[in-house]
DNA sequence: CGTTTTTTACCGCTATGACGGTAAAAAACG
DNA sequence: CGTTTTTTACCGTCATAGCGGTAAAAAACG
């Protein structure tokens, strides 16, 4: 089960991290001690803020046992070139 | 093929933007131009900054035609409490 | 290879994201 | 239900992300 994120829903990410800190039955500051953000950015981003930094995202979502992923039609160029050496 | 990313190899994205950006053809103001962002942050992005705002990157990975998307544990759940009306 | 054109690197400035503090609201008791 | 405890909502402040301008470097010519 993997959930897109587009820039049209990325209010969705506030929902998910909502739901995923309120299955985890921990508050706002318990999260954030546990992720090491400020209580605020967590509000925010439940909120639907879209100028999170990536960061601070990150910890929240590694907290929550959250993983993402890039994809594109390219992508398997952008890996193969990486393991060129010399 | 999805790269996934961690807190420990954000700096991938910065690699995997300029890998799309070359492939593309273009120039760091013309993909500025194309995401409606500054150069600036396309330069700090490729140099690896953790900080960048989400919506930023948003813009620059839709241009990119590279997208985005969440996985975890109990991702299912929070998927299909989303359908339920009533 | 000297000149022109394009691209990249880096600066200072300004708007604002992240923060802790606190009031308001909600939940959990006896 | 009145009281205590927990959680959420919302401020004011400060550090800094994103911006355009420009110098430095690289590429593309004749």
């Amino acid at each position: 089960m993997a959930i897109p994120i587009t820039m049209e829903n990325i209010s969705e990410i506030g929902k998910i991290v909502r739901f995923h800190r309120n299955a985890a039955g921990l508050s706002r500051i318990d999260l954030a001690d546990i992720a090491g953000v400020g209580k605020t950015v967590i509000y925010d981003i439940e909120h639907g803020k879209r100028t999170v930094q990536l960061n601070t995202l990150f910890h929240l979502l590694s907290a929550l046992n959250i993983r993402i992923s890039f994809e594109g039609p390219i992508m398997h160029q952008y890996e193969s070139q990486k393991d060129e050496k010399d």
